[in-house]
DNA sequence: ATAATCTATTTTGTATACAAAACTTTTCTG
DNA sequence: CAGAAAAGTTTTGTATACAAAATAGATTAT
């Protein structure tokens, strides 16, 4: 028997070449998905094939495909024979969605009270004073950032991978929205004593209290978005 | 003026012409998903394009387009340069998606009990005798269909249409295990007794009671679901 | 006989081609 | 000139065609 062990395909493939082969569809949806939480693809605006297939260079064929998906996302609505439009985001459409996004959120809270390690803990409490800081120097940029971040860790430590992908699916479509909306200061105040309210809730690991909290917060979030919306309505009736 | 009201063409299409033009993509989004649902697509299996183009007689670009929105759904999987599978529910994914289910339903729940007309109850409370008239006879089809019907009228009460269509399509995935999996009678009397709880919370209008009811309710059909598919997975083994 | 390699076939991914519906522009009529 | 009708153009829906990857089968070497 040679000693020179013949590599075991799978298994070097395993390190060296882990991405599986991508295909123009699932690129497509990443991209363009991207265009759409960006904003460079506006609510409400028409998304003509031939537009996007030049610019990604691509056939009809794996763009519509992409299209479909993203449809079936949420991202966009195909009215047959008229093609694709950015889903716009209606009062209605928040009002629906938040409270979803709060149950879902609040089931994180009481899994993740459930599953949390102190090391997880101590990450968020990190991350939670960063914000705080960012916060008294009203830096609004990284305030969202390391915001957003927290609610991601409280997320992953639901340790429900499905949970994840449904809430930043939600999430997602009121990303943009929620990010251009300018909070007050009353509410930016409020903002952060509710999560002064989630650290020691999930200090103390009690699932009820945080999930209470997360809810409370989401509800007053969607407040906010929505009288973004109300105004973005009103600076495009005065456009017209 | 005449007298003779000249029709408004969009308000008369409105009434005798509704349905909007139909496409090969939406019809097979909906056929193929009937098929996984009633269980004619298995589990596990492997549906090559060919088969259901030549089924549906129609060409492969409508029919990769409706794979696509079905993966997207959660029905299949697609895997580059293999084609699609039918997704199959392992006990994990079921362990993930009874919690959020749980969630979405103690959500309707709570806002059921928010807008319950006292029509909208009667109807229930009737639904719910019915149920038990099919249970005391043992007769299991009636009851799971009543059983679902219930269900629907609480969550269409919550009056949240984007909360519908996310439960629905959960509930979708698991509906073929759980029609299946026969319940012990412990378990069915329990089912009983919780939709008793049920009742009486919605009675009073009591959302907090019927959110937890509800969440336990899931809780158990989880347990059940989930010993359905160990012996599934056995029987599978047997056979190999 | 078994394992590995090479070949042939099938299946998927993408591009193109054609048909039908929707939108534009032009032309005609009052 | 306004508005309707018609022709032309664009855009979408579907089918087909070709390329690349994967699977199955045959062949060879050990």
């Amino acid at each position: 028997m040679s000693d020179i062990v013949a590599p075991i395909p799978e298994a070097t493939a395993a390190h060296a070449d882990v991405r599986e082969p991508s295909t123009l569809h699932a690129n497509l949806v990443a991209q363009i998905r991207e265009l759409v939480i960006e904003g460079e693809l506006e609510p409400g605006a028409k998304v003509p094939e031939r537009i996007l297939c030049e610019r990604f260079d691509v056939s009809r064929t794996p763009l519509r495909e992409a299209l479909k998906t993203l449809a079936s996302e949420g991202w966009l609505e195909i009215l047959p024979h008229k093609g694709a439009r950015v889903t716009r985001l209606s009062e209605e459409d928040v009002d629906q969605m938040f409270p979803i996004m709060g149950a879902l959120e609040a089931l994180s809270g009481e899994l993740a009270c459930a599953n949390l390690s102190e090391e997880q803990f101590a990450e968020i409490r990190a991350l939670h004073y960063q914000m705080v800081l960012h916060y008294t120097r009203r830096d609004l940029t990284p305030y969202f950032q390391v915001n957003q971040l927290i609610h991601e860790k409280i997320l992953a430590a639901a340790a429900n991978p499905l949970l994840v992908q449904m809430y930043q699916t939600l999430s997602g479509r009121i990303r943009r929205a929620r990010y251009v909306a300018n909070m007050s200061d009353d509410r930016w105040a409020q903002a952060i004593e509710e999560h002064e309210e989630m650290l020691s809730a999930l200090a103390s690991r009690n699932g009820p209290a945080l999930a209470d909290v997360l809810r409370r917060h989401l509800s007053n979030k969607c407040e906010t978005v929505k009288a973004y919306l109300r105004q973005e309505a009103a600076e495009q009736l005065d456009r017209a």
